[in-house]
RNA sequence: GGCCCUAUAGCUCAGUUUGGUUAGAGCGCCAGCCUGUCACGCUGGAGGUCGACGGUUCGAGCCCGUUUCGGGUCGCCA
């Protein structure tokens, strides 16, 4: 066995290793990619964790011969010594020239699609069919990578402001929130439900840890079949205390997406070369008041009707405002009307019609509804009685309030929809890595 | 669920004026060649119940009906 003289690169001290192992001998784990054969030598690019590594195979320097086991998609073990590429473009890339391939693993059948190109082909319903093998594309795998740094940023983001990391329970036995469909499971005899949203536990939790959020998956049953909705997908949630006005969680959203794009550009630069991912600029995200973007819209626009929510074609064309008014990818919208907002939201003191609650747009379309909450209990069974609901029925969920909680409020984003629009998809699913839809729970 | 579109090789798609012998291409796969590729290139080869069922016709991938799957769009929302 030859001996190692360089730093091994694992998945921790990948590709960039390479320059300070310049001439030294080192082993490399990891998947046969694709193979280029060209005469008496090949390049075989091994994939590791994150990136394509450059192998040259030659008899000049490889003790080891090539044969019928070196193939895509088996798993190998290479070792070899670290030199400088030879490249068109005159651009700074290292290689190993292999002296040796120990294979670990061979599969037994060739991928249903080719996966080793730059792009994966096929369409959409196929790609997901075959997920497991689609997503080892380096293109398909920077998504879910980007997608990782979102909710990393996200966390770190909170954890930096004093939030508590939360997991609320996803088998409740009351229905909840109501107003979507809930799914129902049989539970020991009795008929429980699988959370539409952490909603009231990070209320209760409040009056705890003042400031708490979860990462976590909902479930809802909607009947939906488009390309942005998923009967599971990931809520991304912070509720906190203590503010003064509900503009402190416009806020708090504002420096999470500013730290999230940040640490997108920092950490995650491969992905983004990659996918060629417009990163928005983020200073202040402009505000504007319901009734006077739907007063705009309606101006602008033909055939408003519904004068209580937007149109998909409304949020577009109020996208496009922002970025020619304001230069921002982002808008507030704020001041929805009460009818259309959940029972919780605090109505604004100085025109009941309306509540303190906003919405984010990016790039014309909502990914993110939030808002103040209702701390007072007697306000919240009044609201109640109101919205024909009966209070007997949330008692748990009234006990925040009867035992005294401090003003706050919150929000809830979802995961798939900011990376769908971060990456200019124009199908949730492509966002998703194993997608349940209304016709699909597999693979 | 409503409306519109589609289904041909493992994948992505052609299949023509008017239905007519053995249904084509690119990628992938297999074999051979190529001294630096980087979506390598070149030559050759294998690979098809034309979604399923029924009908019209001397004859259907093509026309008609039914059905299933897939795509788009709308209801709602994150």
């Amino acid at each position: 066995m030859e001996e190692i003289t360089g730093v091994v690169p694992t998945t921790s001290t990948p590709y960039s290793e390479f320059k300070n192992n310049l001439d030294k001998v080192v082993a490399i784990k990891g998947t046969i990619h694709n193979i280029r054969d060209m005469s008496d030598f090949a390049f075989i690019l091994v994939r590791t964790a994150r990136e394509l590594i450059q192998c040259v195979y030659s008899p000049e320097f490889s003790d080891y011969r090539l044969n019928e086991t070196v193939v895509e998609q088996a798993a190998a073990k290479v070792t070899g010594k670290v030199v400088k590429s030879e490249t068109r473009d005159g651009s700074e890339r290292y290689e190993l020239q292999i002296h040796n391939i120990e294979i670990l693993s061979s599969p037994a059948a060739i991928p249903p699609v080719v996966i080793s190109k730059k792009q994966v082909t096929c369409e959409l319903s196929v790609n997901l069919d075959n997920r497991p093998v689609t997503l080892r594309n380096p293109k398909e795998r920077a998504i879910f990578k980007i997608q990782e740094g979102i909710q990393r940023g996200f966390r770190e983001y909170l954890q930096s402001q004093n939030f508590t990391e939360i997991h609320s329970p996803k088998i409740n036995f009351a229905g909840a929130e109501g107003g979507t469909n809930v799914f129902k499971l049989d539970y020991f005899g009795k008929t429980v439900y699988l959370a539409q949203s952490p909603q009231l536990y990070k209320q209760a939790l409040v009056p705890v840890y003042e400031r708490v959020f979860e990462i976590a998956p909902v479930f809802r049953a909607e009947h939906h079949d488009t390309s942005r909705h998923l009967n599971e997908y990931i809520s991304m949630d912070f509720e906190m205390g203590f503010i003064d006005s509900f503009t402190d969680i416009m806020n708090m959203e504002t420096g999470a997406l500013k730290y999230i794009m940040n640490l997108l550009k920092m950490e995650y630069a491969p992905e983004v070369e990659l996918l060629k991912v417009d990163i928005p600029e983020i200073n202040t995200i402009p505000c504007v008041k319901f009734k006077d973007a739907k007063a705009l819209c309606v101006k602008k626009l033909k055939n408003i009707t519904d004068m209580k929510d937007f149109e998909p074609e409304e949020e577009a064309f109020l996208g496009k405002w922002a970025k020619q008014q304001f230069n921002s990818d982002f808008l507030f919208v704020t001041h929805y009307l009460s009818k259309k907002r959940p029972f919780y939201t605090m109505d604004d003191p100085e025109d009941p019609e309306v509540t303190l609650s906003f919405d984010l747009l990016f790039r014309g379309i909502e990914i993110t509804s939030g808002g103040q909450r209702i701390h007072d209990y007697n306000e919240q069974v009044e609201k109640m009685k109101k919205m024909g609901m009966n209070p007997d029925e949330f008692e748990t969920y009234l006990m925040l309030h009867k035992y005294g909680a401090p003003p706050h409020g919150g929000l809830g984003l979802g995961l798939e929809r900011l990376t769908m629009h971060l990456l200019g998809f124009k199908n949730v699913r492509y966002a998703t890595m194993f997608p349940r839809d209304i016709n699909r729970v597999s693979p």
